[in-house]
DNA sequence: TTGTATGCGTTATCAG
DNA sequence: CTGATAACGCATACAA
């Protein structure tokens, strides 16, 4: 900014005209003669002006740039929401901020605090799993502040939410190991606290049920930083394979999680003859390649994201309080990869 | 924005006192009494209130963000410093603004224009692979923003870059595969226009020269997109594997392109006996279970993102005038897996 | 110690 | 069609 001198002021001076006419000029108004439209075009052009975005903002009441909260970044899946989420927003004009909680609900709050103050129009977040206190959120939401829930939502906030179908994905996977002769499926899940934690346990128990197989209660374990933590893993693998029925699969309950297993899987030398990963990892020119084979529950994290993005400019751009609507995509697929 | 209320003025009105005073007090000026600041701080708290920094900034002539171009977020290289980038600047009250190339020059340039629009204070940037033409960027150092080059650097324009020790991991890795026995490594490299290209190649060169193997000119090939569009890269593995001399191993220029190498292979059912990839792959829970097997060469990415941040805050905290500086990250890494 | 006035760059309102 | 002026929210030089 130090080093961007041209402003509108400057035109003005040097081509006569008052800021007045050379701020029409420049958004085209109708009420400026072709002559100096072209006049200050064309100069501007020349020395390179650059309207201040701040000095929009400040004057508009909004700052065309969009926040986004995610546990991680450098995580595949949220990157890819984060990849969606900025074709709609530039689309559109917005500048995508992003911050990221790496799981910590106080990290996530100071994110939620700094990004909030006044700077941008709207907000779309993936609560970490760690968040159990939602009152800030729910307090900025009442405020009018647009939010939109991508993923890991909060069920009682009103507002739009994009959700893969998780029930269908973690049903779809656990028959796919029943139906290969798997009975002791263990669950390593993200905390129940989390909807999806709880939709995909779902999906996994009415699996068994419907196999008539009893889910077994020692084979599935709860985790609280969403896999980040690999120990945690580790820790609930560990449990898992102290038991007298040892699991003779696994479902993973998100993308980092299933990478622990692997992991575990591999320095422990178990071997296991197939596993599910449900994971958003999209990048399927590496899950692809992975070893142990692995059959993934592909979600279409990019998908979301440009979902989440437009439902947010609309909260955005339109005043009217909106209806609750909650958006989940549907095109959950399970991508098989074959053992070698 | 059209949510928060409440500015100083308000609360200058609620306690009967000026915006001055309740701006001082706020930012704990000595010249406020002490009965006055606790007043006003007690009351701002109970209000909510929270400075807006779009006023700030226009006020200040900094926006306190920093703008972020790499060619993919969700490329984990790039994820991994951007994470790097990102815990810097959280720490000294930045935020950062990211925007994705998609290795294409035009939209680096829109991007390029958005950013400076006078609302960032600096600016990370990775150029594309398909830059070639930096009159833009050189301007805008030109005129005062300070610019740290990251990765892909411009070497005409004087300013810190942050870089991976390129000569070295190609060097290591190529010698890695001689020492294996490899005689006849290809290499897929992105365009030589960069000159983390060209390291890479001097290092490969080096090795081969090393132990008085020649090189083979058909056994090398140049890619344009980083390896995004897989097709270029199929392209160029077609080419080498139409030669009469067939490569018996495989160095890849970039992580895409490695993984693009890694489809391609499997797709063909062409079983080569070991790989390198010069990758900057950090996530090395997932390198670690791919199959085929995969010797990789770790660059530091999250390392070379938070020197970068460091570097740019210091550019723009410090007026006077830097000299160039140069950091090149040392502990690009050799990973080996063991064939299984 | 506190208040008044001014300006940051832009746009909108109201005159001319 | 064009210009002067006020306002957005905050910070600061200058008064008091």
């Amino acid at each position: 900014m130090k080093f961007s001198a041209v402003t509108i002021k400057d035109i003005a001076r040097d081509l006569g005209l008052s800021t007045s006419t050379v701020s029409r000029a420049l958004r085209d108004s109708h009420e400026i003669s072709e002559a100096t439209k072209k006049l200050v075009l064309e100069h501007a052009q020349k020395v390179h002006f650059k309207p201040n975005r701040i000095a929009q903002s400040l004057k508009e009441k909004k700052s065309l740039s969009i926040g986004v909260i995610v546990c991680e970044i450098a995580n595949s899946y949220f990157s890819q929401i984060i990849n969606g989420i900025e074709s709609i927003a530039y689309n559109h004009g917005y500048t995508v901020i992003t911050a990221q909680s790496m799981e910590s609900a106080e990290r996530e709050l100071m994110n939620l605090e700094y990004l909030t103050s006044s700077s941008i129009d709207g907000l779309i977040i993936s609560v970490s799993t760690e968040t159990n206190n939602f009152s800030y959120l729910k307090k900025l939401h009442e405020r009018g502040l647009p939010i939109v829930f991508v993923d890991r939502v909060i069920e009682d906030i009103e507002t739009h939410k994009v959700i893969a179908d998780n029930y269908k994905g973690a049903y779809k996977a656990t028959k796919h190991l029943i139906e290969k002769g798997y009975k002791r499926i263990g669950l390593i899940s993200n905390n129940p606290s989390l909807s999806i934690s709880r939709e995909r346990f779902d999906g996994f128990k009415d699996a068994h049920i419907e196999a008539k197989i009893p889910i077994k209660e020692n084979l599935i374990e709860y985790i609280s930083h969403g896999g980040m933590i690999y120990e945690e893993v580790e820790a609930a693998l560990n449990k898992l394979y102290k038991n007298k029925v040892k699991p003779d699969a696994i479902l993973g309950g998100s993308d980092k999680i299933t990478t622990g297993c692997l992991r575990y899987l591999k320095n422990k030398k178990i071997k296991i003859p197939e596993q599910v990963g449900l994971i958003g990892f999209s990048n399927t020119d590496l899950t692809d390649l992975l070893y142990p084979p692995l059959t993934v529950i592909r979600q279409p994290a990019y998908e979301m994201g440009e979902a989440s993005a437009s439902l947010l400019l609309s909260l955005i751009e339109s005043k009217r309080p909106q209806t609750k609507f909650e958006k989940r995509i549907q095109s959950t697929e399970l991508i098989i990869r074959k053992s070698t």
